[in-house]
DNA sequence: CTTGAACCCGTACCATACTACGGAGTTTAG
DNA sequence: CTAAACTCCGTAGTATGGTACGGGTTCAAG
């Protein structure tokens, strides 16, 4: 692989859409290099890697938006800030655990009152998750 | 608070936007009671707790689409469709619940890297991240 | 040197989930 | 009884994260 990538095999060695790359130059999260009088752009293989963080970051959770944080602490000495976002987004991820386990639960005990041939008990799904405040 | 709240009523009781209650009927989401002769909808208090519920499965990751069969099966009594729905939220809670605990998992080993770490060196979150396969 | 694939660029469109707007009718507090 | 506040309803606009299209340019293989 050379180290001068046109957009498609930019987009190929990421794993995205060609379009994707493009709008993501249109949100700020990847540089667009300059066009050659009259030529096609070219990407050093490194963006590739770029594309990859912003993908596995985006199945972390992470909002686009929360990527270009991210993205502009890259290098930083100190981890502080990300360390902040990691840790908010974990306890984001907690609570929505806790909830699900819930749910997961009071179906899984609607089954089980299936299997077990009780017809007559309703199964109130919105109570698990109704802590009235 | 009385039984039979307005439309604004019942969103300010929700928590949402009066818009939101529109458009959740719109949606199916929620039932839109009939129109006295030329006078305005009246809701039942309960209705406030369905939204709520709308509003946390939300946060848990689920779209309104799936949310609308999930309330499908709130209080049903069990026969084989029941069963069946049940059966299959119950395999997409699951699968929820399995990525969401390797997010966690992720998310809390590279901030316990972060903690454990030098400040001299590069952020270890954003060195998994950009870690290259 | 031709032909077909790939690139460029702007614009438009998609799904999801709202949110706002405008003008008319209805309710309610003073 | 009046004026503000609220409701009704359809339509249009917003944000997010892309995807598609079309007409023109450029590149690369034969």
């Amino acid at each position: 692989m050379p180290d001068e990538l046109s957009i498609g095999q930019l987009a190929a060695a990421a794993g995205v859409n060609v379009e994707t790359i493009r709008y993501y130059q249109r949100r700020g999260l990847l540089h667009e290099p300059a066009k050659p009088f009259g030529g096609q752009r070219r990407y050093p293989a490194a963006v590739a890697k770029r594309v990859r963080f912003i993908r596995r970051a985006q199945a972390l959770g992470f909002t686009l938006e929360e990527i270009f944080t991210l993205l502009r602490l890259d290098g930083a000495i100190c981890c502080a800030e990300t360390r902040k976002l990691a840790a908010s987004k974990l306890g984001l991820i907690e609570t929505k655990l806790t909830n699900l386990q819930k749910m997961r639960d009071a179906l899984a005990e609607l089954t089980r009152q299936c299997d077990a041939g009780r017809t007559d008990e309703p199964c109130p799904i919105i109570n698990v998750l109704a802590r009235d405040d």
